[in-house]
DNA sequence: GACCAGGCACATC
DNA sequence: GATGTGCATGGT
C-alpha cells in the first residue's frame, strides 16, 4: 500500500464495505442492466429488468426476437426507452449473429479484441463496454464513469482535461490486475461521488475529505 | 419545479 | 477537434 489509490480504497471500502455490484445476476442480466442504466439511476433499471425477467426474456435469443416497439414499452421506466431499445438490439445482434448467443465463448475472446467489437455496436461506449468486460466478463478491466472523473479531478491526482483511455491507464498501471479489486474499487467510487462529489461537494464526513488539496475540491463547477 | 441519475451519438461550428 | 444537444423516466 504505497500510492494514493490503494489508500483512496482503503478508506472507501472501510467506510462503506463491499457494495456487492451486480450481485446474482447472471451476466446476461448485467450486459441488459449495462445498456439500460446508461445516465439512469439503478432503479429505474430493476423496473426494466423486472419486466424482462416476468416474461423470461433474460436471454439473448428470446430477447433479440422481441420486436422493438415491444421491448421499447418493456424497459420504459429505464427511461431513454426508445433509443435504448434500439441499443440493446444492436448489442444483442453481436451477441447472436457472432456468438450464436453464447456468452462464455464471446467473453473467450481476447480482451483488446471483444473490446473493439463491443464498441462497434452504435450505443456501446467506452464505458458500457467496459462494464460488460468487468461485471458480466470478469474480465480485469478498469472502468472509468463521470463519479471516477470528478473524484479524482478534484482531489488534484489526475488533469481535469484527462480522457477516459489516460484515466483508465492511470487505475490500471497503479493497482494490481484484480478482477475482485477493480469491480469493487469502481462501486466504492460511484457510492462516494454519489454522496460527496456532486455538482456542490459536500466535502464534510466524506472520508476522503482531509485528502483535499489546499482550499478545497477542484472545479467546483462540475 | 428544478435538479439529478453508474452515457452515447450526432449536429454544428 | 471542441462544444452543444436530444434522449425520458422516476426520485429528492
Amino acid at each position: 500500500m504505497n500510492n494514493v489509490l490503494e489508500e483512496v480504497y482503503r478508506r472507501l471500502l472501510a467506510a462503506y464495505g463491499p457494495q456487492h455490484w451486480w450481485p446474482g445476476q447472471s451476466p446476461f442480466e448485467v450486459i441488459v442492466g449495462a445498456i439500460l442504466v446508461q445516465n439512469t439511476s439503478w432503479k429505474n433499471v430493476e423496473r426494466a429488468i423486472t419486466n424482462l425477467r416476468q416474461r423470461d426474456l433474460l436471454e439473448p435469443h428470446a430477447l433479440f426476437d422481441v420486436p422493438l416497439e415491444e421491448l421499447s414499452e418493456l424497459i420504459r421506466p429505464a427511461g431513454y426507452y426508445r433509443i435504448k431499445a434500439r441499443r440493446l438490439s444492436n448489442l444483442l445482434r453481436l451477441i447472436v449473429e457472432s456468438y450464436d448467443g453464447d456468452l462464455r465463448a464471446m467473453f473467450a475472446v481476447d480482451i483488446p479484441t471483444l473490446r473493439e467489437a463491443l464498441l462497434g455496436v452504435s450505443g456501446v461506449g467506452p464505458e458500457t463496454a467496459d462494464s460488460i468486460l468487468l461485471y458480466a466478463g470478469d474480465l480485469p478491466v478498469f472502468v472509468i464513469d463521470t463519479y471516477t472523473h470528478r473524484v479524482m479531478a478534484r482531489h488534484g491526482w489526475v488533469e481535469p482535461e484527462i480522457d477516459y483511455h489516460g484515466l483508465q491507464e492511470f487505475f490500471e498501471l497503479h493497482l494490481a490486475e484484480d478482477v475482485k479489486l477493480y469491480n469493487e474499487y469502481h462501486s466504492l467510487l460511484v457510492r462516494v461521488g454519489h454522496r460527496h462529489c456532486r455538482k456542490t461537494p459536500k466535502c464534510d464526513d466524506c472520508p476522503l475529505a482531509d485528502l483535499l488539496p489546499e482550499g478545497g475540491p477542484l472545479e467546483p463547477e462540475w
